[in-house]
DNA sequence: GCAAAAGTGTTGTGTCTACACCCATGT
DNA sequence: ACATGGGTGTAGACACAACACTTTTGC
């Protein structure tokens, strides 16, 4: 196996015969109305003291997606992960300054209320201001991000923000964050009950010392991605 | 380099140090109101014989996009591909039976009008009837079919069906053919047109020997991917 | 009663499909 | 004249955003 070669043989990509490769996750949640994005700290050179995403070597015999799960175990709880995707393989040979890598992004999503326990090298950063990311981390970033704002519109992907039952105005606070700018609750829940995606659990949330009336709790459906959208324009005939 | 091994020595992937890493490609067009694919015959083992995509390994110092263009190049004028981009890449260690091998699939998209000559090893099969295909090659067809019939709702992915300026029905046929339903020419004009995708070049197409109005020609204000419909739902407020 | 929070009713707008109708050309 | 293919006008359906209004609670 290749251990990685800190610095000491820059070699240019060209003489490497076979690549290594990485996998990485994009993991965010959204906090406090912000998207964070968990990074971690490096140790080791290249990019020592640098922030970059999770992620390592792919081992023989596991597949990508093994790889991401099992370097993500020794970040976060993965059991709290409620969806992860493939995002894109990246494969510029300067991406990395030693060796020839190619890394396939993944996004991870976590939803409001579990709150995993991080080790100590690893935070949670809002994605709007990150701290200078290692190779070609930042991009990755955004790509994720805009992978969460797009799904968001036509698929039940808010599935994987939310906990198993929330009420409206928890779900919409998720729903602002991620997108970025103010939804309402009022259409919020009628577009996703709308579309079949949620579904009253019959109970109700107490409300808080301060009164008010009592909300409703919802469920999603289903809790696998779906396509609920899937023709913006341009429909079959007749439907 | 890893040559291809041929059966000789079966190893489970467990024992293969690192993977090979190869590119392929879905390349697509509509002809005759059909999808098509291009495919090629193996004359090699494993599955001599098989179609398969076309592809290959990765070259040092290359990154993916170089690789299959340059794979592609020995098939189809690659000039001819109005379009190419990542779909997702494969990693369950199975899925070669030989060898340790990831593989990242592209889609190109071929435009009405180019008729790029092709060796004999290698032809356009229609999408929906395909021969028996190696590997995971079916599997990978049906995504790429899915990626156009989903982008052609909400981007101006068309353009990659279509040549310089064509007229609305020629359009029409490109659609009918990817999307695998009817559409109205009169409505097909209208959307494209309202969301500014589309321009009249000023000129007209004479009509054919059995008469009818001369059609104008149109052609797509931009060659790149687009998107065009970002918010199905769930737009910013005030807009 | 009053504030707070949740939820419903309703209106207006924009975008789409469907279909009737008009236009320009060849024979 | 009439067939053929292209294009426009228009009406209805639908989904959405916005906002006024009602409901249910705590104090």
């Amino acid at each position: 196996m290749t251990t990685s070669a800190h610095g000491v043989e820059p070699a240019p990509a060209a003489t490497w015969p076979a690549p290594t490769h990485v996998t990485l996750a994009v993991v965010l949640r959204v906090r406090e109305g912000r998207v964070q994005v968990l990074l971690w700290q490096r140790s080791e050179e290249p990019c020592r003291g640098r922030s970059a995403l999770p992620g390592g070597y792919l081992e023989p015999a596991e597949t990508l997606e093994q790889s991401i799960r099992r370097h993500l175990a020794q970040k976060v709880d993965v059991r709290e992960l409620s969806h992860l995707e493939q995002l894109e393989t990246r494969s510029d040979p300067s991406r990395h300054p030693d060796e020839w890598q190619l890394a396939t992004a993944y996004l991870g999503l976590v939803p409001s209320g579990a709150d995993p326990a991080v080790p100590s090298d690893t935070a949670w950063h809002p994605v709007d201001e990150p701290p200078v990311l290692a190779f070609d981390h930042e991009d990755l970033t955004l790509a994720g991000r805009e992978r969460l704002r797009a799904k968001l519109s036509y698929t039940n992907i808010g599935f994987a923000l939310a906990p198993e039952s929330f009420t409206i105005s928890e779900l919409r606070n998720q729903y602002v964050g991620a997108l970025g700018h103010d939804v309402s609750a009022t259409n919020l829940q009628r577009v996703l009950v709308r579309r079949g995606l949620l579904e009253e659990t019959g109970e109700r949330r107490e409300p808080g010392p301060s009164g008010g009336r009592p909300a409703a709790l919802y469920r999603f459906r289903s809790r696998r991605l779906e396509v609920t959208d899937p023709f913006a324009v341009l429909r079959p005939p007749g439907d």
